[in-house]
DNA sequence: CCTCTAAGTTTGGTAGCACAAACTTATGTC
DNA sequence: GACATAAGTTTGTGCTACCAAACTTAGAGG
Protein backbone atom coordinates (compact mmCIF):
# COMPACT_ATOMS: atom_id res chain seq x y z
CA UNK A 1 0.00 0.00 0.00
CA UNK A 2 2.03 3.09 -1.30
CA UNK A 3 1.51 6.13 0.78
CA UNK A 4 -0.50 8.74 -0.52
CA UNK A 5 2.26 11.14 0.51
CA UNK A 6 4.99 11.00 3.35
CA UNK A 7 4.24 14.38 4.82
CA UNK A 8 7.21 15.48 7.20
CA UNK A 9 6.35 18.57 9.16
CA UNK A 10 9.07 20.27 7.86
CA UNK A 11 9.09 19.21 4.81
CA UNK A 12 11.19 21.01 1.77
CA UNK A 13 9.02 21.99 -1.22
CA UNK A 14 10.55 22.16 -4.88
CA UNK A 15 9.68 25.55 -5.21
CA UNK A 16 11.49 26.26 -2.12
CA UNK A 17 14.30 24.50 -2.34
CA UNK A 18 14.36 26.32 -6.50
CA UNK A 19 14.58 29.97 -4.36
CA UNK A 20 17.13 28.63 -2.39
CA UNK A 21 19.53 27.69 -5.28
CA UNK A 22 18.62 30.76 -7.26
CA UNK A 23 19.88 32.46 -4.63
CA UNK A 24 22.99 30.66 -3.36
CA UNK A 25 24.15 30.24 -7.55
CA UNK A 26 23.18 34.17 -7.95
CA UNK A 27 25.53 35.42 -5.23
CA UNK A 28 27.79 33.09 -6.50
CA UNK A 29 28.43 34.50 -10.10
CA UNK A 30 27.54 38.42 -9.34
CA UNK A 31 27.62 39.22 -5.82
CA UNK A 32 23.78 39.75 -5.23
CA UNK A 33 20.67 38.16 -5.97
CA UNK A 34 18.25 41.00 -6.70
CA UNK A 35 14.39 39.66 -6.71
CA UNK A 36 14.61 40.58 -10.26
CA UNK A 37 17.19 38.34 -11.22
CA UNK A 38 16.04 35.35 -9.12
CA UNK A 39 12.95 36.42 -11.10
CA UNK A 40 14.22 36.20 -14.42
CA UNK A 41 16.17 32.58 -13.57
CA UNK A 42 13.42 30.93 -12.24
CA UNK A 43 10.90 32.00 -14.66
CA UNK A 44 8.24 33.47 -12.13
CA UNK A 45 6.65 37.20 -11.91
CA UNK A 46 8.67 39.79 -9.26
CA UNK A 47 5.68 39.46 -7.00
CA UNK A 48 5.77 36.00 -6.71
CA UNK A 49 9.70 36.19 -5.88
CA UNK A 50 8.83 39.45 -2.88
CA UNK A 51 6.24 36.34 -1.56
CA UNK A 52 8.24 33.72 -1.34
CA UNK A 53 11.33 35.57 0.18
CA UNK A 54 9.21 36.43 3.07
CA UNK A 55 7.92 32.89 3.54
CA UNK A 56 11.45 31.71 3.14
CA UNK A 57 12.80 34.58 6.05
CA UNK A 58 10.42 33.03 8.52
CA UNK A 59 11.46 29.95 8.31
CA UNK A 60 15.15 30.94 8.94
CA UNK A 61 16.39 29.85 5.38
CA UNK A 62 17.73 33.26 4.35
CA UNK A 63 18.04 36.81 5.83
CA UNK A 64 18.70 40.27 4.20
CA UNK A 65 22.23 41.83 4.02
CA UNK A 66 23.10 45.32 3.97
CA UNK A 67 21.54 46.06 0.78
CA UNK A 68 18.65 44.47 1.18
CA UNK A 69 19.42 41.52 -0.77
CA UNK A 70 18.51 37.88 0.37
CA UNK A 71 21.36 35.82 1.82
CA UNK A 72 21.03 32.40 2.43
CA UNK A 73 21.53 31.26 6.59
CA UNK A 74 23.49 28.16 7.16
CA UNK A 75 20.37 25.69 7.05
CA UNK A 76 19.23 27.42 3.91
CA UNK A 77 22.62 27.13 2.26
CA UNK A 78 22.67 23.60 3.78
CA UNK A 79 19.12 22.92 2.02
CA UNK A 80 20.49 24.50 -1.43
CA UNK A 81 23.83 22.77 -1.40
CA UNK A 82 22.15 19.06 -0.68
CA UNK A 83 19.99 19.75 -3.64
CA UNK A 84 22.45 20.97 -6.19
CA UNK A 85 24.51 17.67 -4.36
CA UNK A 86 21.50 15.41 -5.51
CA UNK A 87 21.56 16.87 -8.95
CA UNK A 88 24.80 15.92 -9.72
CA UNK A 89 24.62 12.88 -8.45
CA UNK A 90 21.72 12.01 -10.26
CA UNK A 91 22.96 13.35 -13.35
CA UNK A 92 26.31 11.25 -13.33
CA UNK A 93 24.20 8.24 -13.15
CA UNK A 94 22.04 8.95 -15.43
CA UNK A 95 24.39 10.16 -18.21
CA UNK A 96 27.73 7.97 -17.03
CA UNK A 97 25.92 4.59 -15.94
CA UNK A 98 22.54 4.81 -18.15
CA UNK A 99 23.67 6.77 -20.87
CA UNK A 100 20.89 8.82 -20.72
CA UNK A 101 21.38 12.16 -23.64
CA UNK A 102 22.45 14.90 -21.46
CA UNK A 103 19.83 17.28 -22.29
CA UNK A 104 17.17 14.66 -21.29
CA UNK A 105 19.56 13.46 -17.80
CA UNK A 106 19.20 16.75 -16.91
CA UNK A 107 15.58 17.23 -17.50
CA UNK A 108 15.57 14.31 -15.50
CA UNK A 109 17.88 14.87 -12.85
CA UNK A 110 15.86 18.16 -12.34
CA UNK A 111 13.17 15.94 -10.85
CA UNK A 112 14.69 13.68 -9.82
CA UNK A 113 16.95 16.04 -7.03
CA UNK A 114 13.53 16.66 -5.49
CA UNK A 115 12.50 13.35 -4.49
CA UNK A 116 15.95 11.36 -4.22
CA UNK A 117 16.43 11.19 -0.30
CA UNK A 118 20.16 11.68 1.29
CA UNK A 119 20.60 7.71 1.38
CA UNK A 120 19.80 6.61 -1.53
CA UNK A 121 21.87 9.49 -3.25
CA UNK A 122 24.95 8.82 -1.66
CA UNK A 123 24.48 5.36 -2.35
CA UNK A 124 23.87 5.98 -5.62
CA UNK A 125 27.14 7.60 -5.87
CA UNK A 126 29.07 4.71 -4.16
CA UNK A 127 27.60 3.01 -7.03
CA UNK A 128 28.74 4.98 -9.64
CA UNK A 129 32.44 5.50 -8.03
CA UNK A 130 32.14 1.74 -7.21
CA UNK A 131 31.37 1.43 -11.29
CA UNK A 132 34.57 3.66 -12.18
CA UNK A 133 36.88 1.84 -9.89
CA UNK A 134 36.32 -1.51 -10.45
CA UNK A 135 37.95 -2.17 -14.53
CA UNK A 136 35.73 -5.36 -15.62
CA UNK A 137 32.55 -3.48 -14.11
CA UNK A 138 33.41 -0.37 -15.96
CA UNK A 139 34.07 -2.03 -19.04
CA UNK A 140 30.73 -3.91 -18.92
CA UNK A 141 28.85 -0.77 -17.90
CA UNK A 142 30.17 1.10 -20.58
CA UNK A 143 29.23 -1.54 -22.94
CA UNK A 144 25.65 -0.86 -21.48
CA UNK A 145 25.56 2.87 -21.63
CA UNK A 146 26.62 2.19 -25.44
CA UNK A 147 23.79 -0.13 -26.00
CA UNK A 148 20.40 1.42 -26.90
CA UNK A 149 16.86 -0.75 -27.81
CA UNK A 150 14.59 1.21 -29.67
CA UNK A 151 11.44 2.17 -27.60
CA UNK A 152 8.37 2.20 -30.00
CA UNK A 153 5.92 4.55 -28.76
CA UNK A 154 2.75 2.98 -27.10
CA UNK A 155 4.52 -0.44 -28.28
CA UNK A 156 6.18 -2.76 -26.68
CA UNK A 157 8.99 -1.76 -25.29
CA UNK A 158 10.27 -2.75 -21.45
CA UNK A 159 8.46 -0.06 -19.55
CA UNK A 160 5.39 -0.62 -21.24
CA UNK A 161 5.79 -4.37 -21.07
CA UNK A 162 6.42 -3.82 -17.07
CA UNK A 163 2.87 -2.75 -16.52
CA UNK A 164 1.72 -6.38 -16.94
CA UNK A 165 3.06 -9.22 -15.76
CA UNK A 166 6.68 -9.33 -16.77
CA UNK A 167 10.00 -11.03 -14.77
CA UNK A 168 10.19 -10.33 -11.15
CA UNK A 169 9.27 -7.11 -11.76
CA UNK A 170 5.49 -7.40 -12.50
CA UNK A 171 3.07 -9.01 -9.82
CA UNK A 172 -0.80 -10.40 -10.55
CA UNK A 173 -1.74 -7.09 -12.31
CA UNK A 174 -3.43 -8.07 -15.59
CA UNK A 175 -5.96 -5.64 -17.42
CA UNK A 176 -9.65 -7.57 -15.96
CA UNK A 177 -11.00 -4.24 -16.90
CA UNK A 178 -13.05 -5.71 -20.54
CA UNK A 179 -16.34 -3.35 -19.81
CA UNK B 1 -15.82 3.80 -27.69
CA UNK B 2 -13.46 6.21 -26.11
CA UNK B 3 -15.09 9.41 -23.76
CA UNK B 4 -16.25 12.22 -26.10
CA UNK B 5 -13.48 14.60 -24.80
CA UNK B 6 -10.52 12.42 -23.62
CA UNK B 7 -8.38 15.95 -23.14
CA UNK B 8 -4.53 15.07 -22.19
CA UNK B 9 -3.91 18.81 -22.19
CA UNK B 10 -2.45 18.96 -18.85
CA UNK B 11 0.30 17.20 -17.37
CA UNK B 12 -0.62 14.21 -14.48
CA UNK B 13 -0.40 15.34 -10.89
CA UNK B 14 1.17 12.54 -8.65
CA UNK B 15 -2.71 13.27 -7.00
CA UNK B 16 -4.16 12.30 -9.93
CA UNK B 17 -1.85 9.23 -10.46
CA UNK B 18 -2.94 8.23 -7.03
CA UNK B 19 -6.29 7.99 -7.53
CA UNK B 20 -6.23 6.23 -10.70
CA UNK B 21 -3.77 3.79 -9.38
CA UNK B 22 -6.19 3.42 -5.86
CA UNK B 23 -9.40 2.59 -8.77
CA UNK B 24 -7.38 -0.10 -10.64
CA UNK B 25 -6.21 -1.85 -7.59
CA UNK B 26 -9.63 -2.07 -5.66
CA UNK B 27 -11.14 -3.49 -8.60
CA UNK B 28 -8.68 -6.13 -9.40
CA UNK B 29 -9.02 -6.89 -5.59
CA UNK B 30 -12.79 -6.87 -5.03
CA UNK B 31 -14.30 -6.14 -8.04
CA UNK B 32 -15.63 -2.60 -7.85
CA UNK B 33 -13.68 0.72 -6.04
CA UNK B 34 -15.81 2.77 -3.70
CA UNK B 35 -14.90 6.13 -2.81
CA UNK B 36 -15.11 4.94 0.68
CA UNK B 37 -12.31 2.26 -0.37
CA UNK B 38 -10.54 4.67 -2.09
CA UNK B 39 -10.16 6.90 0.34
CA UNK B 40 -9.40 4.87 2.74
CA UNK B 41 -6.66 3.50 0.79
CA UNK B 42 -5.42 6.62 0.08
CA UNK B 43 -5.89 8.36 3.80
CA UNK B 44 -7.62 10.82 2.21
CA UNK B 45 -11.45 11.81 2.89
CA UNK B 46 -14.49 10.74 1.28
CA UNK B 47 -15.31 14.22 0.12
CA UNK B 48 -11.71 14.70 -1.15
CA UNK B 49 -12.62 11.74 -3.14
CA UNK B 50 -15.99 12.76 -4.38
CA UNK B 51 -14.45 15.59 -5.91
CA UNK B 52 -11.89 14.46 -7.62
CA UNK B 53 -13.88 11.83 -9.59
CA UNK B 54 -15.40 14.48 -10.46
CA UNK B 55 -12.48 15.72 -12.10
CA UNK B 56 -10.86 12.55 -13.72
CA UNK B 57 -14.28 12.15 -14.94
CA UNK B 58 -14.30 15.35 -16.47
CA UNK B 59 -10.92 14.77 -18.31
CA UNK B 60 -11.88 11.31 -19.46
CA UNK B 61 -9.54 8.88 -17.42
CA UNK B 62 -12.39 7.24 -15.42
CA UNK B 63 -16.23 6.47 -16.00
CA UNK B 64 -18.61 4.68 -14.06
CA UNK B 65 -20.07 1.47 -14.10
CA UNK B 66 -24.00 0.58 -13.96
CA UNK B 67 -23.43 1.17 -9.96
CA UNK B 68 -22.16 3.85 -10.33
CA UNK B 69 -18.70 2.86 -8.70
CA UNK B 70 -15.42 4.54 -10.92
CA UNK B 71 -14.08 2.45 -13.37
CA UNK B 72 -11.03 3.22 -15.25
CA UNK B 73 -11.23 4.36 -19.17
CA UNK B 74 -8.29 2.67 -21.24
CA UNK B 75 -6.26 6.45 -21.30
CA UNK B 76 -6.63 6.36 -17.11
CA UNK B 77 -5.74 2.44 -17.03
CA UNK B 78 -2.67 3.35 -18.92
CA UNK B 79 -1.97 5.50 -16.83
CA UNK B 80 -2.32 3.66 -13.77
CA UNK B 81 -0.42 0.69 -15.52
CA UNK B 82 2.36 3.05 -16.38
CA UNK B 83 2.85 4.56 -13.01
CA UNK B 84 3.10 0.87 -11.02
CA UNK B 85 5.57 0.01 -14.20
CA UNK B 86 7.82 2.80 -13.07
CA UNK B 87 7.06 1.88 -9.36
CA UNK B 88 8.09 -1.76 -9.56
CA UNK B 89 11.06 -0.76 -11.79
CA UNK B 90 12.43 2.14 -9.61
CA UNK B 91 11.89 -0.54 -6.30
CA UNK B 92 13.65 -2.98 -8.09
CA UNK B 93 16.76 -1.05 -9.16
CA UNK B 94 16.95 0.54 -5.33
CA UNK B 95 16.75 -3.14 -4.12
CA UNK B 96 18.51 -5.41 -5.94
CA UNK B 97 21.26 -2.67 -7.51
CA UNK B 98 21.62 -0.50 -4.94
CA UNK B 99 20.81 -2.60 -2.51
CA UNK B 100 18.56 -0.41 -0.65
CA UNK B 101 16.69 -1.68 2.28
CA UNK B 102 12.88 -2.82 1.23
CA UNK B 103 11.13 -0.75 3.37
CA UNK B 104 13.30 2.47 2.19
CA UNK B 105 13.15 1.45 -1.19
CA UNK B 106 9.33 1.17 -1.06
CA UNK B 107 9.34 3.99 0.06
CA UNK B 108 11.95 5.91 -2.50
CA UNK B 109 10.47 4.29 -5.57
CA UNK B 110 7.26 6.04 -4.45
CA UNK B 111 8.28 9.18 -4.89
CA UNK B 112 10.34 8.41 -7.94
CA UNK B 113 7.73 6.86 -9.54
CA UNK B 114 6.04 10.12 -10.02
CA UNK B 115 9.31 11.79 -11.31
CA UNK B 116 10.47 9.08 -13.65
CA UNK B 117 10.18 9.46 -17.59
CA UNK B 118 9.12 6.98 -19.29
CA UNK B 119 12.34 6.43 -21.76
CA UNK B 120 14.96 6.71 -18.17
CA UNK B 121 12.54 3.99 -16.60
CA UNK B 122 13.12 1.95 -19.71
CA UNK B 123 16.57 2.26 -19.38
CA UNK B 124 16.94 1.65 -15.72
CA UNK B 125 15.18 -1.81 -16.64
CA UNK B 126 17.30 -2.57 -18.87
CA UNK B 127 19.91 -2.18 -16.91
CA UNK B 128 18.51 -4.49 -14.49
CA UNK B 129 18.13 -6.73 -16.58
CA UNK B 130 21.30 -6.41 -18.52
CA UNK B 131 22.85 -7.00 -14.95
CA UNK B 132 21.52 -9.97 -13.88
CA UNK B 133 22.13 -11.90 -17.41
CA UNK B 134 25.52 -11.32 -16.92
CA UNK B 135 27.23 -13.32 -14.62
CA UNK B 136 30.52 -11.44 -14.20
CA UNK B 137 28.52 -7.94 -13.88
CA UNK B 138 25.76 -9.57 -11.83
CA UNK B 139 28.89 -10.80 -9.13
CA UNK B 140 30.18 -7.59 -9.69
CA UNK B 141 26.71 -5.79 -8.18
CA UNK B 142 26.10 -8.27 -5.41
CA UNK B 143 29.51 -7.37 -4.55
CA UNK B 144 28.37 -3.82 -4.31
CA UNK B 145 24.93 -4.48 -2.99
CA UNK B 146 26.63 -5.83 -0.02
CA UNK B 147 28.54 -3.18 0.74
CA UNK B 148 27.19 -0.62 3.06
CA UNK B 149 29.22 2.45 3.88
CA UNK B 150 27.71 4.01 7.04
CA UNK B 151 26.57 7.67 6.51
CA UNK B 152 26.39 10.12 9.80
CA UNK B 153 24.50 13.19 9.55
CA UNK B 154 25.99 15.74 8.26
CA UNK B 155 29.26 14.43 8.87
CA UNK B 156 31.18 13.89 5.82
CA UNK B 157 29.68 10.96 3.47
CA UNK B 158 29.19 10.78 0.08
CA UNK B 159 26.47 12.63 -0.70
CA UNK B 160 27.59 16.00 1.91
CA UNK B 161 31.15 15.80 -0.02
CA UNK B 162 29.39 15.80 -3.23
CA UNK B 163 27.95 19.60 -2.45
CA UNK B 164 31.02 21.16 -2.21
CA UNK B 165 33.88 19.86 -4.78
CA UNK B 166 34.29 16.32 -5.64
CA UNK B 167 35.12 14.36 -8.55
CA UNK B 168 33.40 14.88 -11.68
CA UNK B 169 30.10 15.41 -10.29
CA UNK B 170 31.22 18.52 -8.78
CA UNK B 171 31.37 22.19 -10.31
CA UNK B 172 32.76 25.20 -8.74
CA UNK B 173 30.19 25.05 -5.94
CA UNK B 174 32.55 26.64 -3.09
CA UNK B 175 31.08 28.30 -0.01
CA UNK B 176 31.93 32.20 -0.72
CA UNK B 177 29.15 33.30 1.62
CA UNK B 178 31.24 34.24 4.94
CA UNK B 179 29.13 37.04 6.03
C1' DC C 1 14.42 70.04 -9.27
C1' DC C 2 11.64 67.10 -11.84
C1' DT C 3 10.73 63.19 -14.18
C1' DC C 4 11.47 58.67 -16.06
C1' DT C 5 12.51 54.13 -15.11
C1' DA C 6 13.86 50.01 -12.77
C1' DA C 7 13.15 47.54 -8.58
C1' DG C 8 10.35 45.99 -5.17
C1' DT C 9 5.82 45.40 -2.67
C1' DT C 10 1.01 44.79 -2.17
C1' DT C 11 -3.48 43.39 -3.60
C1' DG C 12 -6.79 40.58 -5.78
C1' DG C 13 -7.54 36.60 -8.42
C1' DT C 14 -6.86 31.62 -10.05
C1' DA C 15 -5.81 26.78 -9.61
C1' DG C 16 -4.85 22.43 -7.28
C1' DC C 17 -5.49 19.70 -3.36
C1' DA C 18 -6.93 18.76 0.87
C1' DC C 19 -10.23 18.84 5.32
C1' DA C 20 -14.44 19.26 8.25
C1' DA C 21 -18.99 19.26 8.56
C1' DA C 22 -23.50 19.43 6.95
C1' DC C 23 -26.44 17.36 3.92
C1' DT C 24 -28.68 13.65 0.91
C1' DT C 25 -29.50 9.08 -0.41
C1' DA C 26 -29.75 4.37 -0.13
C1' DT C 27 -30.21 -0.06 2.56
C1' DG C 28 -31.03 -3.29 6.02
C1' DT C 29 -33.49 -4.42 10.30
C1' DC C 30 -36.98 -4.45 13.52
C1' DG D 1 -43.33 1.88 7.78
C1' DA D 2 -39.77 3.93 10.73
C1' DC D 3 -35.27 4.40 11.83
C1' DA D 4 -30.28 3.67 12.27
C1' DT D 5 -26.30 3.24 9.66
C1' DA D 6 -23.28 3.53 5.76
C1' DA D 7 -22.17 5.73 1.45
C1' DG D 8 -21.82 9.61 -1.20
C1' DT D 9 -22.21 14.73 -2.26
C1' DT D 10 -21.97 19.55 -1.36
C1' DT D 11 -20.33 23.58 0.89
C1' DG D 12 -17.13 26.39 3.09
C1' DT D 13 -12.32 26.85 4.53
C1' DG D 14 -7.18 26.70 4.37
C1' DC D 15 -2.88 26.25 2.25
C1' DT D 16 0.68 26.59 -1.41
C1' DA D 17 2.04 28.72 -5.41
C1' DC D 18 1.54 31.32 -9.00
C1' DC D 19 0.01 35.71 -12.07
C1' DA D 20 -1.50 40.45 -13.31
C1' DA D 21 -1.76 44.85 -12.16
C1' DA D 22 -1.59 48.70 -9.21
C1' DC D 23 1.25 50.93 -6.13
C1' DT D 24 5.68 52.73 -3.86
C1' DT D 25 10.32 53.85 -3.87
C1' DA D 26 15.04 54.89 -5.14
C1' DG D 27 18.19 56.61 -8.42
C1' DA D 28 20.02 58.65 -12.68
C1' DG D 29 19.65 62.25 -16.22
C1' DG D 30 17.98 66.02 -18.35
Amino acid sequence: MPSASPKPSRAMTASAEHYLRAILELREEQGYARVVDIATRLGLTKGSVSLALGQLHDRGLIRFDNAHFPILTPSGRRIAMDLNGRYRIALGFLTDILGVAPERASAEACRWEHVMSHEVADRLLDFIRFGSEQPQLASRIAEFRGYHRSCSVGGSCATCAARGPVQSYCIEMQDPEAS
